[in-house]
DNA sequence: GAGCCATGTAAAGCATATTTGACACGCAGT
DNA sequence: ACTGCGTGTCAAATATGCTTTACATGGCTC
């Protein structure tokens, strides 16, 4: 498996809407390392369900406002 | 870590809703094993947030209708 | 120019999710 | 009684998420 991830999000756009927040910040305030911030925002894979729950609680909105899901995204058509 | 995990889910209840839909036919529906299926619907695991978009799809319900995030959940307040 | 801060990369290792295959049970139909 | 179907369980193997540590860069301030 060499795909990264199907789903977009918008942690980047969010951070900065909510005053500038940064990473670091972010990471802390849901209870995981900065890497793993890192990680999910530049899309390298898709975080556990809990996870999303939690980045989207810490933004106070849905979850579909920080993650998106491309179409029905067929793997190799 | 011991506990399996925080998020509840109705798929159970939504298969039904779905017309009599089998635990292998949702499997089969959304391209993971029956084994998935059954261990998602009985809460041992929360799934990947790519899983749960797939499942919410295949119910064409929102991904906040399969799938409950408890409050604040402190691990030990 | 030294120092701090925010961000990015990389590798090793542990934890969890997902797969595969096999078996057990209750229930309906023949 | 036998068969098929839906569900559940167990165990081992592979894949993916997440952590830890360490280092590199650009921008900023002093």
């Amino acid at each position: 498996m060499v795909k990264s991830t199907n789903v977009t999000n918008s942690i980047r756009a969010l951070r900065f809407a909510h005053g500038e927040m940064t990473q670091a910040d972010l990471a802390q305030r849901i209870g995981v390392t900065r890497q793993t911030i890192i990680a999910i925002e530049q899309g390298r894979y898709s975080p556990s369900l809990e996870m999303a729950f939690q980045i989207s609680r810490a933004f106070a909105v849905p979850l579909d406002d920080v993650f998106q899901y491309p179409d029905t995204e067929r793997q190799s058509p």
